[in-house]
DNA sequence: AAAGCCTTCAACCGCCAGGTC
DNA sequence: AGACCTGGCGGTTGAAGGCTT
């Protein structure tokens, strides 16, 4: 603390070391948790033991000396979803966050969440939402409403894991298709699965008691709205994710689409641009998008695009602003 | 091959809350 | 009661490695 550290000699604070850790010091650290439990982190500089503070030794032995700790494996789908989850109902709460994903530290969830933010700005063109500076400190316990509030479900598709392989098949309903070099995909919610009780148990288990999750999910309700047959049949392939969702919110104005919708292209490589046809503002244009599927060409097999029907796109409601959620 | 850019992550900083004296 | 101490937490930073051009 800033009063301790004014008492501590300049010798004193000379001899307090920084920087990486050395395996001898981690191994001194390990010791003296052997013999003391995790605790009494002061006494082990004032004890000579190491020129750490007593917080230095804390954070490392949370962050990485700890055992069962997942150190260098990437987060999974799952736990990426959970902390989308929790972030949206905890806020910035990363320890709270921490708890419930096994061998994860706060540092491992904040990190993740602050690349997370970062991708996000990157691909939409905007400054990252710094989600927090000292002068935000008076909102520490305040759930500030941010871009990345958004619904639960889903892990971010651009995320650092290979979601494609891991993600639970029945998480999300998604077709797409191929329109010349850019990928559409269509998004659905996952309708099955809200309807089946133990998935509601668990989204809602992470939600406060007033949230509603259909609320929140302004897509279902156009969605059931539209003409798709067999929407039970359609396994996702990819997530549907708060990636998708903002960059579909941004998508539904035809400039951004215009101006970025190129650069997201050929930024995301092959994953899958995501609009969503809600977001069309005219109908004009949903059906020359339409238009183009059927000329279309190259369909994907997969898809289910070949059972639509042409004027699909005309049926298509405006998805609220995220800021309305 | 190399320079520049980007991402990840370990570690530090400052603030805060609770305990102790 | 209040100063001090300690640990916990969230935000930030910078080094290192990977990636792109």
């Amino acid at each position: 603390m800033a009063g301790r550290r004014e008492r501590l000699t300049c010798d004193e604070m000379g001899e307090i070391k920084k920087g990486p850790w050395k395996a001898e010091e981690d191994e001194v650290l390990i010791n003296h948790v052997k013999k003391y439990g995790p605790r009494d982190w002061s006494s082990i500089r004032s004890k000579g033991l190491l020129q750490r503070t007593g917080k230095s030794c804390r954070l490392r032995w949370v962050n990485k000396l700890r055992p069962n700790l997942k150190n260098g494996v990437k987060f999974s789908a799952e736990e990426e979803r959970i902390v989308i989850d929790l972030q949206a109902q905890f806020g910035n709460k990363w320890a709270k966050i921490a708890t419930y994903l096994p061998g994860r530290t706060d540092n491992d969830v904040k990190n993740f969440w602050s690349s997370r933010q970062k991708r996000l700005a990157r691909i939409l063109q905007t400054p990252a939402s710094s989600s927090s500076s000292s002068s935000n400190r008076s909102q520490r316990n305040k759930h500030v409403p941010a871009i990345h509030d958004v619904p639960p479900f889903e892990a971010s598709k651009f995320s650092s894991s290979s979601e494609e392989d891991s993600l639970p098949k029945s998480q999300s309903c998604l077709s797409s298709y191929t329109v010349k070099s850019l990928t559409v995909e269509m998004e659905m919610v996952p309708l099955p699965e809200l309807m089946h009780p133990n998935t509601l148990n668990y989204e809602q288990s992470f939600l406060p008691p007033e949230f509603d999750l259909i609320e929140k999910k302004p897509c279902i309700e156009t969605l059931s709205q539209l003409p798709f047959p067999q929407i039970p049949n359609f396994q996702s392939e990819f997530a549907l994710s708060l990636e998708h969702n903002e960059v579909v919110t941004r998508l539904g104005d035809p400039n951004y689409l215009e101006a970025f919708g190129s650069s997201i292209s050929s930024e995301l490589g092959n994953v899958q641009l995501p609009i969503m046809p809600t977001c069309f503002e005219s109908e004009r244009r949903s059906t020359q998008i339409a238009a183009k599927c059927e000329i279309g060409n190259p369909v994907t097999p997969d898809s289910f695009v070949d059972d639509f029907p042409i004027d699909i796109f005309d049926h298509i409601e405006p998805l609220p602003s995220p800021l309305d959620w």
